[in-house]
DNA sequence: ATTACTGTATCGGTTCACCCATACAGTAAT
DNA sequence: ATTACTGTATGGGTGAACCGATACAGTAAT
């Protein structure tokens, strides 16, 4: 039944917000490898959107390698992400962590301050897991 | 005579590479506060852009408290930050630093490779100071 | 008041992102 | 072949971002 919580006057863009979800649901391993998502249609109908939309969505996920189509068939959970390596990972979180730790020295903030707020942010998330 | 570079063919708007530019010299110093910025009738001339374009990269900076303006007179360039919050700094850079670690998480990267890649990050930073 | 400089307001054109309605095309069971 | 489902392609509408041409408005020296 592939629960989504859909906000069609967030601003955020309906396909990302679609995709976002769908990537959550594989990376909590609700959705497994080879199975089979809902179609187009039915994704549109049940959430009172356009099927493509869905098939936007369904498009870019599969660019990225999350998940594989068959004309006619349906669309199903790739494999997990054997297409992205470690070292690719690494540069995704080291681009993200740059734009941080760059915007904090912008705002003048100590290397001290830097490593605590650090220090914080790491320890919630453990918490969450 | 403020050295810029700007990219009409680079996709990022033409007032966010300014606004981009002129914080980065006020942050290294090169302009200081109360010193007098270009009229947005000659920056335009000099770049061979819009005055609307460059009155736009000024309105946007004074909404964020890096200038003001004194109509019919100029522009220039204002205190230090003084309309940031330490806590409001930290909370910038704490939703950066959130959207690194969860992607993080989402690439299945463990605690630990999240860890060494900060220290890698901050090691970075400090040679570059 | 005039002049010569400031920033500002208004309107229009272009481009793009997003979404939709609708029609096309592939697959498989009947 | 028909039916009933898949994904896909095409064309259009809406709104927003961006930028420019042009006219308006404030300031200060002459």
């Amino acid at each position: 039944m592939l629960p989504l919580r859909i906000d069609s006057a967030n601003g955020v863009p309906i396909y990302l917000q679609m995709m976002e979800q769908i990537r959550y649901q594989m990376a909590r391993g609700v959705l497994r490898p080879h199975e089979e998502l809902p179609s187009v249609r039915d994704l549109a109908a049940q959430y009172l959107i356009n099927p493509n939309t869905v098939a936007r969505a369904y498009l870019e996920l599969e660019r990225e390698g999350f998940i594989y189509k068959k004309r006619g068939m349906g669309t199903y959970v790739a494999e997990r992400d054997v297409t992205i390596s470690r070292e690719e990972k690494l540069e995704i979180v080291r681009e993200l962590l740059d734009r941080a730790l760059v915007q904090g020295v912008e705002l003048d903030l100590s290397p001290e301050e830097m490593e605590q707020v650090i220090r914080e942010r790491l320890e919630r998330l453990r918490k969450d897991n």
